[in-house]
RNA sequence: CGGGGAGUGGCGCAGUCCGGUAGCGCAUUCGCUUUGGGAGCGAAGGGUCGCAGGUUCAAAUCCUGUCUCCCCGACCA
């Protein structure tokens, strides 16, 4: 058999490349550093879409859209925020652009009286525009969500994981209280972690990052955090506490019930893209794609078998009367009815693509009212009846969809070690991977020696229970251990 | 920005050292045979060799310049 996808353990990178290839998810664009989303890949962004603004609408989120251009001038508003995204920003300088001789250049009379940036992320415009918003107490919260792409200018990319065009949501919210717009970040990363566990069926960490490795004008950062098959970490999923950095940049002040003039408290939050990446290098074999059933595109593909034209007949009717009794029950469902394909190169491409089930059925299934059911996770096929057929699927579709989420968990716990010394974690990071929970006295230095001399990083301080030490580096008192890992 | 690699039919590549009719595999189209794990045979279509100059009777090939992409590092969701 032709392997066109190589092996994960001969080279995880290439590896990656052919599984968002074969699965057809993107390629690569003319430009740089930017993808093509194909339709399979748009069709799993789109579950992904569904899943998660279901959950924001539930929790009070509506829509809106602010523009792809910011002023330039409105990135000067917040000092940390500049810094954090200036050096890699999108401008744009001029408005057309003119014919010379058989090509175009840029048109110099048209250079722009203030140059736009493409937004890198939305707070600015967006509390610009709040400050019109709000001026009474009554005003609050405003509670939106923002789909749309964004712009970093990055230096190296790969499919999903970094492009420097992205799509992603961003929250924005507003605030009367410190608690409320605390309990807001606490909230939506909770939606990030239930999202990423019950749908993409990914088990995360969640915490809270250290200063340096904070959103830029953050208070607080929380973040769930992943961990990939080869043992590096994947942030999947932010929700920041910006406290009153940004009222205060764009003045955004309301009259509360006291009659006193305050600051407005905000928070931003947002998934990306990247999602997919962490998707795929969650569940992902040497066969391809796996998608756990609740995202996947098409949950089940009817492959048929046969021999000439009129074995065709009675077996494609046979598939049809599967089909439409599986999409009766809400499964989404494909009938491969292509003439021009052999069955194996079906399975192979079906199986490339992460299609949770196959049911193969050929005459003799027919002549015995079976059909052969094979799990794209597990690669096993068993012959079962035709009769209680779209039971049958709805259950595996849903054991298929724990038994990824378990598999992920316990190789993350497999993955997953504690150590007491530096000389441990540096032996663990070297011969191991994967998350390493070590004492850290909290101090930014000792977080950049230990990124400068082992290439970790501090994904995050852990929610939950304390344990006091000893910082593993320097040996002064730390109350609990954090979490390392080397990072995406 | 440092290091490495590559630009030749839709895709993957050979040809370049040593200049002489642009080739192979896959894919595509047509026909026949096939179809329970990536089918076989036959025929056909499709390329200003990244771009711009230069050398030459003659350039994918030699020279000069230039652009782009990919991979590895520093930076980042």
């Amino acid at each position: 058999m032709a392997q066109k996808i190589t092996k994960r353990e001969q080279d995880y990178s290439q590896w990656y490349l052919d599984v968002v290839k074969e699965a057809q998810l993107a390629e690569h664009s003319p430009v740089r550093g930017c993808m093509v989303i194909k339709p399979t890949g748009m069709a799993l962004w789109e579950n992904m879409q569904q899943g998660l603004d279901t959950m924001f609408k539930e929790t009070g989120h509506q829509n809106a859209y602010f523009p792809l251009f910011i002023p330039k001038s409105f990135l000067s508003k917040e000092a940390q925020h500049v810094e954090g995204f200036a050096k890699e920003c999108a401008v744009v300088t001029h408005s057309r652009l003119k014919a010379v001789d058989g090509g175009v250049e840029v048109d110099p009379d048209s250079k722009l009286e203030e140059e736009l940036i493409v937004r890198p992320t939305s707070e600015t415009i967006i509390w610009d525009t709040y400050r019109n918003w709000i001026q009474s107490y009554r005003d609050l919260p405003i509670l939106i969500n923002q789909w749309a792409n964004v712009v970093r200018w990055e230096m190296r990319t790969r499919l999903f994981l970094r492009t420097m065009e992205f799509l992603w949501q961003e929250g924005h919210t507003a605030h009367a209280t410190k608690e409320e717009a605390v309990a807001e970040t606490e909230q939506m990363l909770e939606v990030y972690r239930t999202f990423a566990e019950e749908y993409m069926a990914m088990p995360v960490i969640t915490g809270a990052k250290t200063e340096s490795e904070r959103f830029a004008g953050a208070e607080e950062t929380y973040c769930i955090e992943a961990l990939m098959q080869d043992g590096k970490a994947l942030q999947a999923g932010t929700s920041h506490f910006l406290g009153q950095n940004f009222a205060k940049a764009f003045d955004v002040k309301f009259q509360d019930s006291d009659g006193e003039h305050k600051l407005v408290w905000a928070t931003s939050w947002g998934v990306s893209t990247r999602l997919i990446g962490g998707l795929i290098m969650t569940h992902s074999d040497d066969q391809g794609l796996v998608i756990p059933p609740k995202l996947a595109p098409v949950q089940v593909v009817i492959v048929p078998i046969y021999r000439d034209d009129e074995q065709r007949a009675t077996v494609l009717e046979y598939g049809q009367s599967i089909f439409d009794e599986l999409k009766e029950a809400g499964v989404r469902v494909k009938l491969d009815d292509r003439d021009n394909y052999k069955p194996g190169f079906k399975f192979a491409e079906h199986e490339a693509r992460g299609i949770p089930l196959r049911i193969a059925i050929g005459p003799r299934d027919v002549e015995k009212g079976n059909v052969e059911l094979a799990r794209r996770d597990t690669l096993n096929k068993t012959f079962e009846s035709r009769d209680g057929i779209a039971d049958l699927v709805q259950e595996l579709l849903v054991t298929i969809q724990n038994d990824l989420f378990e598999k992920a968990k316990n190789l993350r716990e497999e993955m997953t070690s504690h150590v007491d010394t530096y000389e441990d974690f540096k032996k663990v990071l070297e011969e191991k991977g994967g998350f390493i929970y070590a004492h850290w006295d909290g101090t930014p230095e000792t977080e950049e020696l230990i990124k400068q001399e082992t290439k970790a990083t501090i994904r995050c301080i852990p929610f939950g229970d304390s344990e006091e030490g000893k910082c593993m580096v320097t040996g002064k008192p730390s109350k609990k251990k954090v979490l390392f890992a080397k990072a995406y």
